[in-house]
DNA sequence: AGCACGCCGACT
DNA sequence: GTCGGCGTGCTC
């Protein structure tokens, strides 16, 4: 040993929007705790910050200048929150999505993690003598600090609450009399104890004779077999507290706290019963892919099965036997919606082995939830999107249900593909990935033609049940005034419920009218704020904004010309509801959209409604159309099969067979076969018909040589680039200069034989949005490697953009929407 | 992202 | 003269 003291330096990725990682000198004492994984606090500037320790090392790189290392304040973990897979992951989107990595940890927590330190004021020596002595400097001080408050030897304390006091505070910072000091925020949800009272010995007869509540409370801890919760206690018994810390002096009770964890509030409970045997077919699936799972190599696999196949109970199959192994399975699924129904079924066969994840569960939930699957206390996580960075440890399966559901895609901040990810994930960890979907995406299955990814089918609806009969409703043969229900759906749906059967009708579009129009100056009513018709809501009469959420009156007269001539044009499920409550004025209709659920436990219910007959017609957008299963719906009508295909993106086509396919198997999933009519006005239309001859693989077939042709994902790969400001013309001009950026940089990498293509610049789709207006500009490249060389050399340069700062540059890759 | 610095116009 | 606006650069 030589006398130089070695040093330990922690390379350390910021919660913060930075995209480069620091390095802290770790102190001597805190030298044990600090490993990769954990949460430090560490300064950074002025500030004090949360980060994640990516690595340790001896010698830390070189710093330019004068800068010095800073040392690590404190350790937030006794143990990693991030396990070295994951981390590994965040690494890997940090450089794929083009977002700073710290940013991306912090959201893999759950948010009794991602808390930050606060900002306080505390007033100092000199800021007291003022206050007490000076009236000008007391004016100043005194909005927070009370003069006459006792002396509890405390330090005073405020935080700022906006903008204007921050300049206040920092202000007063400057003359001396408050300093800044750094808090914990807290708010601590993060744990929740349960109280359980047990009975110790039972009271003698003479004490019970003296109390009819105690004697209620004995009772009651008798019939729960000794224990039961307090909180449980107190429903049937207004006195339990009291009696319950009664008889623990008395010594009859002992009180157990025990950390509780919070579960997800709308979990459907099954009755128990035996795994159903798998078919022949089934196996055959389950067969392909178990050795991979015990032998815990990369592979994945595309599972097509059609509707009603019994995809679920392969996942079952495979969760179990990646458990019987010693590892952990993740199960991914599209949003909420369905999730309460798969819930149940792998609630029932995994019990307390499963956490589930998803947008329902409070913030305490999610603590606990993520906590039981990092301490190794449940081994199956069922969930959404974000669930892909569940911490599982040994992870030895990764399931992604309807793989081609647009819900994978998050549309905000980190822009990843929760679907993609998981590929990355299972690939880093050398494990089997299972996609299923009764209609894949067609990047999937341009992975299977490309021999990276296995394809199995599942071709027959359990127990032989037949695929739904589809008819198309041509909407331009209709005579008369403008119907909702053709003549054809409306005695379809007569005829399904005089046989006792349940409806769902099918329109992707909530509210009542799509846009309010003055029959004499022809305006059409904005939002305010967005460059979009607002929505007549019946429900409440007012005229809402689906993209920032702004409500109005509905106006006596039109604002523009004066005149009392505005009338609702376009319709949406709630005029869907009323036509059907007309038609049918004996029918119950259940209208399920993000209007009338607004709330998970209310979906719940309605779902319920339907689930047990309370409900003869479901009336609903997207949310029905995927993933339940409805024993007694034998009709399906699509009110608007065009409303998919208006969508301005190369994808339209390809969403618009999926989402139709996956209503039409909502029909017939008893044991009564199911129909299906499609009303459009386009029954030509090349998706029409693939949705007619329910050939969906045929449909992918066509499709991928046309996307070939124009020479579109997934044989190419595209960038968006999105840029927003709340200056028109600022916006414009930074949107020039990045587009020359991008110019420069596509010509650099011609030369290096990299080719790439830009689209644009062009207004956005929705060209104001939220008081922001909004420009995009598309790059196009042949390989991921050559997308990756142009936009990390487009970020690089317009870094040196001055203007970039005065707006708001969001970078999407592989983007799956343009609006 | 915050937060500081530094440079300008507009007020007590 | 300061206050507060915004532009610019940095954070181990």
């Amino acid at each position: 040993m030589t006398a130089a003291a070695s040093e330990t330096y922690a390379e350390i990725a910021p919660f913060t929007a930075i995209s480069k990682n620091l390095h802290y000198r770790v102190p001597g004492e805190l030298l044990h705790d600090v490993q990769p994984g954990v949460r430090v606090l560490v300064p950074l500037g002025r500030r004090e910050t949360v980060g994640l320790v990516l690595a340790l090392q001896g010698t830390p790189p070189p710093l330019e200048g004068s800068i010095r290392f800073k040392s690590v304040k404190a350790v937030l973990d006794p143990r990693p929150v991030v396990p070295g897979d994951v981390l590994h992951l965040c690494r890997w989107i940090s450089r794929y999505y083009f977002y700073p990595l710290g940013e991306i940890i912090r959201s893999t927590l759950p948010p009794g993690f991602q808390l930050q330190p606060e900002v306080r004021y505390r007033l100092t020596g000199a800021g007291k003598a003022v206050l007490e002595r000076e009236r000008r400097g007391r004016k100043r001080l005194e909005p927070w600090f009370d003069p006459g408050f006792p002396e509890t030897g405390e330090p005073m304390e405020a935080c700022p609450r906006d903008d204007i006091e921050t300049r206040a505070f920092k202000r007063l910072e400057r003359e001396g009399w408050v300093e800044r000091v750094y808090v914990w925020p807290s708010s601590d949800l993060r744990q929740k104890t349960l109280k359980t009272v047990r009975l110790v010995e039972t009271p003698p007869d003479d004490r019970l004779r003296r109390s009819a509540h105690l004697r209620r409370l004995v009772r009651l801890l008798e019939d729960a077999g000794g224990a039961l919760a307090l909180r449980d206690l107190r429903r049937s018994l207004k006195t339990a507290d009291y009696w319950a810390r009664r008889l623990q002096r008395e010594g009859f009770v002992c009180m157990e706290a025990a950390r509780e964890i919070r579960e997800s509030p709308y979990a459907q409970t099954l009755p128990a019963c035996e795994p159903p045997a798998l078919t022949t077919d089934q196996q055959a699936v389950v067969g392909a892919i178990g050795p991979f799972i015990e032998n815990g190599r990369f592979q994945p696999f595309l599972l097509y099965g059609v509707t009603g196949s019994g995809k679920t109970e392969i996942y079952l199959h495979l969760v179990q036997r990646t458990l019987e192994v010693g590892k952990t399975a993740l199960v991914l699924v599209p949003e909420i919606a369905l999730s309460t129904q798969l819930e149940a079924l792998f609630r029932r066969r995994f019990g307390s082995r499963l956490a589930v994840w998803h947008s329902g569960l409070s913030p305490g939930a999610r603590d606990d939830q993520w906590r039981k699957i990092v301490d190794g206390e449940s081994s199956v996580t069922l969930g959404v999107r974000s669930a892909v960075f569940s911490p599982l440890p040994r992870l030895g399966l990764i399931v992604v249900d309807e793989e081609h559901d647009g819900s994978y895609k998050q549309e905000d901040r980190l822009r990843y593909h929760a679907r993609d990810v998981a590929l990355v994930r299972a690939r880093f960890l050398g494990i089997p990935v299972l996609l299923g979907s009764a209609t894949p995406s067609l990047q999937s299955i341009r992975l299977v033609h490309r021999g990276r990814c296995r394809f199995l089918s599942l071709l027959q609806r359990i127990e032989d049940r037949p695929l739904p009969r589809i008819e198309i409703i041509d909407m331009r043969r209709e005579r008369g005034p403008f119907r909702v229900l053709s003549r054809p759906l409306q005695a379809a749906v007569e005829k399904t419920l005089a046989d006792g059967n349940q409806v769902l009708l099918f329109l992707n579009r909530r509210g009542f009218a799509t846009f309010y129009l003055c029959r004499v100056c022809g305006t059409v009513h904005q939002c305010p704020h967005c460059s979009v018709s607002l929505t007549y809501h019946q429900q409440d009469d007012t005229l809402r904004c689906h993209y920032c959420g702004y409500e109005a009156d509905v106006p006596e007269a039109c604002p523009r010309c004066g005149e009392h001539a505005l009338i609702p044009f376009g319709f949406g499920t709630e005029r869907v509801a009323e036509e059907v409550g007309k038609l049918f004025p004996g029918a119950r209709i259940a209208r399920i959209d993000r209007d009338s659920a607004s709330h998970p436990k209310r979906l719940v219910e309605l779902l319920n409604d339907v689930r047990h007959r309370r409900a003869d017609v479901l009336i609903g957008t997207q949310m029905v159309a995927k993933g339940h299963d409805f024993e007694n719906i034998t009709l399906v009508g699509v009110i608007s099969a065009d409303t998919a295909l208006q969508i301005a993106d190369f994808r339209a086509g390809e969403i618009t067979v999926q989402l139709l396919l996956q209503v039409a198997g909502r029909a017939g999933r008893g044991d009564q076969p199911g129909e299906v009519l499609v009303q459009t006005f386009n029954p030509d239309h090349y998706t029409i018909q693939a949705v007619r001859n329910m050939d969906y693989l045929r449909f992918c077939e066509e499709e991928l040589k046309a996307r070939e042709s124009l020479q579109y994902p997934p044989f190419t790969r595209f960038v968006r680039f999105l840029l927003s400001g709340a200056d028109e013309t600022l916006t414009r001009e930074a949107m020039d200069r990045f587009h020359a950026v991008c110019r420069a940089a596509a010509d650099e990498l011609k030369e290096e034989n990299v080719p790439v293509a830009l689209l644009g610049p062009a207004p956005a789709p929705i060209y104001r949005l939220k008081n922001r207006y909004r420009r995009h500009l598309y790059g196009k490249a042949w390989t991921n490697r050559h997308l990756q060389a142009f936009v990390e050399r487009v970020l690089a340069e317009s870094r040196r953009l001055s203007i970039l700062r005065r707006v708001a540059l969001v970078v999407d890759r592989d983007p799956h929407s343009g609006l």
